[in-house]
RNA sequence: GGAGAGGUGGCUGAGUGGUCGAUAGCGGCGCUUUGCUAAAGCGUUGUAGGGGUUUAAAUCCCUACCGGGGGUUCGAAUCCCCCCCUCUCCGCCA
């Protein structure tokens, strides 16, 4: 949500933001909504006041006198004007939350003019991504894939896009996390583990609500859903409250398995552990002073890029165009790794700067020093990284001749072998 | 799941229909006293929205907020209803 002074003040502003997200946003309504609200509020509040004034009089008159009952009688008419507009107000209130809910983020100057994926720009390329590998093959052709990772047995106990990792396959997923977590601690992010479903509350403060609500797992009778993203529940740690500027910048990491409907996928993009219903990912996250915050989002990503590093598979970051930045970032990085089988990259990281937005739906603020006052804390977030879609990389990058994959060094003290067998 | 007790400001804790945004204590901040520390005394102390003034801020005016939502009433922290959460006992259980 932005500030609601911003499109009240500086429309134009607001406008040109919005055009470079390629976005259609009627603000001239929102600002018409606003402006009756502030009417109708002023109207509501000299009525109250009014109240107020009789209230103390009346609490000084004798209570049978005819004075009193002649106020009782003034102040009846009083009590159902401010009824009706206040219920009226309510309404206005609630439209103009509505309308502000589907305003986006604004793009930071630094975001690149663009509409589609095309447009994004290569911030950076690493690894030899296309040096020959004459083993390499698609993760969900390698003999034996169906054994580690079962998604025939998976449909039949849950449904589509839920596989089981079995012996190595999730041996290789824990020791992904293991190292994960463990770097992610190593570079200050204090580890949580949350819960894994979140009310409606949460959802609407991250931004999954209301516009991506055919995403998410519902559960019934209790209306929770299932996170998409540890973000939802982490993000959600400090709503509602205010923090010592002190604590800031405050580094989080979680690990959750995460749940997508994925609603209209099909096609390649689907195929093997591309996408997938449920997988595991770990999710960085700061809550940072908004001076500090396009730093803190290049840190992060550094922090990201790192472990593809150490697993020494090539990637490449993509810096994410107006056009095809989300709804709530401000700015947006792609870490994509190469999944050499199928060549083609897979996206394994979202590193974004969301500046207040996040922070403004859930009431995340700290007390500043310097005016004393209290301000929006920027969040930033990003994975740390996606297990899945690793997991597809080193089976097709790491493709021996003898059939086996060859695991990366770093990984070894987790795994407990320097190969996974698809035996 | 059953029964009971609760939820008030940063914290503890008063307040059962009317000048209550709310007694008091603690903590925080400021000042005084003091060689320093400690202690004491005095003062101050939330959040949000709107308006006015201003280059802006501060100040000023108004309104809302006593877990959340609704109701009764001229008037609700206080009475009624629903929901959420916490605690105690019982039941169940990894």
């Amino acid at each position: 949500m932005l500030d609601s002074k911003l499109i009240r003040e500086t429309p134009e502003v607001v406008r040109a933001a919005i055009a470079k997200k390629h976005l259609e946003i009627d603000l001239d309504a929102i600002l018409a909504i606003d402006a009756s609200w502030r009417a109708q509020l002023q109207e509501v509040e000299a009525l109250r006041s009014t109240q107020k004034g009789a209230n103390s009089a009346m609490a000084a008159l004798p209570k049978g006198s005819p004075e009193f009952a002649a106020k009782v009688a003034e102040m009846k008419a009083v009590s159902s004007q401010v009824k009706e507009r206040d219920a009226r107000l309510k309404e206005t209130e609630e439209r103009f939350r509505t309308a502000m809910l589907s305003v986006p983020n604004l793009p930071h100057a630094s975001v690149p003019d663009g509409r589609t994926p095309e447009d994004n720009v290569v911030f950076s390329l690493h690894g030899a991504h296309d040096e020959p590998r004459p083993h390499a093959l698609p993760h969900w052709e390698i003999p034996g894939f169906d054994r580690l990772f079962d998604f025939a047995r998976g449909a039949k106990v849950t449904g589509a896009g839920f596989p089981f990792l079995v012996g190595d396959g999730a041996r290789l997923a824990r020791a992904l996390l293991q190292f994960f977590l463990e770097e992610g601690s190593k570079a200050g992010y204090v580890e949580v583990s949350p819960p894994i479903f979140v009310n409606a509350a949460s959802a609407t403060a991250t931004g999954q609500l209301p516009d991506k609500e055919g995403q998410m797992y519902e559960t019934t009778p209790d209306h929770l859903y299932a996170v998409p993203t540890a973000e939802v529940p982490l993000t959600n740690f400090f709503r509602d409250e205010i923090l010592d500027e002190s604590v800031l910048p405050v580094y989080r990491c979680a690990y959750t398995p995460c749940f997508r409907r994925e609603a209209g996928s099909y096609g390649k993009e689907v195929r093997g552990l591309n996408r997938v219903h449920q997988f595991d990912k770990v999710e960085l996250l700061k809550w940072v002073h908004p001076a500090t915050s396009y730093d803190e989002l290049d840190k992060l990503r550094e922090d990201a890029e790192r472990l593809l590093q150490k697993l020494q598979l090539p990637y490449r970051v993509l810096l994410m165009c107006g056009g095809d930045l989300g709804f709530a970032q401000a700015k947006k990085y792609d870490l994509e790794v190469w999944a050499a089988g199928q060549k083609r990259w897979l996206e394994v990281s979202s590193c974004s700067n969301f500046e207040a937005f996040q922070a403004r739906r859930a009431q995340i603020r700290f007390r500043s020093k310097e005016s004393g006052r209290t301000e929006l804390v920027h969040t930033i977030n990003g994975s740390g990284l996606a297990v899945g879609r690793v997991q597809a990389a080193i089976l097709e990058n790491n493709l021996e001749s003898d059939g086996r994959v060859r695991i990366p060094e770093v990984l070894v003290p987790y795994f407990g072998r320097a190969h996974l067998s698809f035996q």
